[in-house]
DNA sequence: CGGTATCCGAACCGATACTG
DNA sequence: CAGTATCGGTTCGGATACCG
């Protein structure tokens, strides 16, 4: 009984629907939580890498999404004046946080589909991991 | 587990993508997330009573949605033999255990859209709160 | 290199009416 | 009460070709 009440705040909240309204077009579109944690990954990502690490996205659709990100103040684009053009993308402070908070939904995913193993670059070779198209 | 590799497991490490691959097609749908929470603050809910709390959403598709997550074994249908029917969901260990990851992102929502507020029901006035159609 | 433009099918999901 | 059946609109996102 006195663990129970002590783990309340973590384990049996209740939890206000409202915010979740608002996260649905963000978490709900097919890429953006691979782009916000890639870019985090790499703490800085070109649109080409981008392409290459997203195995299978299409240029208009990472076009689309990075917009959205950007609209949404979670990316920052840098265009610098160069020939050939370069673009970096990097999170801003709220796609940090993103990204932290999304952590324990990966680890319940990984172990969901793996066992319990933890699906870290070690065991996953990062860059080139076992993404398959 | 070492304190410096929790650490690391808070705050910035690699992620690897895999495990989002197969959240996406869970989480990206509109009305899981929602229907994952309001279970588990209600502990258990019919087929009438979730379609009050999510206000909007049809009997097709919710329907559609608890077959999806019934499946994957997030959820579990209790099949009253009474007149007039009773069905009740719960959920099941993995859906708890989805809950909670799913809370740090609550987090970060409510915090993002209302500047620094939790919100949790003694705000929101669970149940019948602030979701407007 | 870093995108756009165009086209198009597929998926999602809401409204409504009906059933065991 | 707890759904199913049907229909149809909108949005998503993939393929491909092209542009500055």
């Amino acid at each position: 009984m006195t663990k129970e009440s002590e783990n309340m705040d973590k384990e049996c909240q209740q939890l206000c629907l409202c915010p979740i309204q608002g996260i649905i077009d963000i978490v709900s579109k097919k890429w953006t939580l691979l782009i916000i944690c890639s870019i985090g990954n790499y703490e800085k990502l070109r649109f080409n890498e981008l392409m290459k690490e997203l195995k299978g996205i299409s240029p208009k659709t990472l076009s689309d999404t990075l917009k959205v990100l950007e609209a949404e103040g979670l990316i920052e684009k840098e265009i610098f004046k160069e020939i050939p053009p370069r673009v970096e993308y990097t999170l801003k402070e709220d796609g940090i946080e993103l990204r932290k908070a999304v952590i324990p939904l990966i680890e319940w995913a990984a172990k969901r589909e793996s066992g319990s193993e933890k699906c870290y670059p070690e065991q996953c070779k990062l860059p080139g991991h076992h993404i398959q198209p």
